[in-house]
DNA sequence: CTGTCTGCAAAACGTTTGCATGGCG
DNA sequence: CGCCATGCAAACGTTTTGCAGACAG
């Protein structure tokens, strides 16, 4: 868990599990629960399969279909980011405030950003575009402190 | 087709089958250069399944296979963003010097911008985070002017 | 107690693969 | 002509669905 107090680029911000559920707006249960707090805790973005190991492994039962289905009301809910990462469909937790990440190549850890380059040129591109402007999504890649070094 | 000439925001440059076979590095085939061709006229990200009807139905003989392995190829050759668009997902070629889009999340009409805000926060990004940045990628959504006249 | 959620199994769907044939260079 | 690319069909993995039973509120 990386937190830099006072810096405006790097932030980390946990939601709690209470909020995303309200948000979701339906019933709580041990399946839902594990499968958020899961999705709040991870640092790269995991794949169906991936979550649904991750809570088997941790000893909660739980059934695929499950976890495809709570993924989907959380999607529906504009909680959750669908999308390819590493030639794969993988979910990620849209953390209020945050909507870009640092990705690493390599081992896949996300970190959240808190700036956001696209507010300097939006009001240019809509006089441009005359696009009725709604949403954005930045990514950057690259390869984070720990992998820079094991590829010497 | 949109040209706005001398404009530093939005551009339109089309690269030839011929270039984009060369960086790929095969043989020259009509299957390749009907979803090479429609990939480059384009202007929304399209499935596999949409390229392979579109070429069916322009009289042109070709089959599924042909064309995830022709995607295959392109994206291993870095020339095709895999992503996820309108909940599928869907290809779009990459444009030299022009890797950002603003898409239409109505009629998926995709013009590639000129711009990118990341350079100027690069340098910053990298001193906070470590991180050897290798690329990035900006997606910015909104209704196009056409859509925004059909929601009155 | 009622409506929602889960597990299960099957179906549907998207993608990949092996192999024989066809076609580019 | 030799090798690469294609078509076809089957295999494979992922995602969705219907239904009966379980559980939260």
């Amino acid at each position: 868990m990386i937190i830099y107090l006072k810096d405006e680029l790097i932030m980390e911000k946990s939601p709690s599990y209470e909020t995303i559920l309200l948000q979701m707006g339906c019933k709580s249960t041990k399946s839902r629960k594990a499968i958020i707090q899961l999705l709040i805790n991870a640092e790269i973005p995991l794949s169906a399969k991936e979550i649904f190991y991750f809570i088997k492994e941790s000893g909660v039962s739980i059934n695929l279909s499950t976890v495809y289905r709570t993924l989907e009301i959380m999607e529906s809910n504009g909680l959750l980011d669908k999308c390819m990462s590493d030639d794969r469909v993988r979910y990620q937790l849209i953390l209020e405030g945050s909507k870009h990440h640092i990705t690493c190549t390599s081992c896949h850890k996300s970190i959240p950003l808190s700036i956001c380059p696209l507010k300097t040129i939006e009001k240019d591109l809509v006089n441009k575009t005359h696009f009725d402007i709604k949403g954005h999504k930045l990514e950057v890649y690259g390869l984070c402190p720990k992998c820079r070094k094991k590829e010497y």
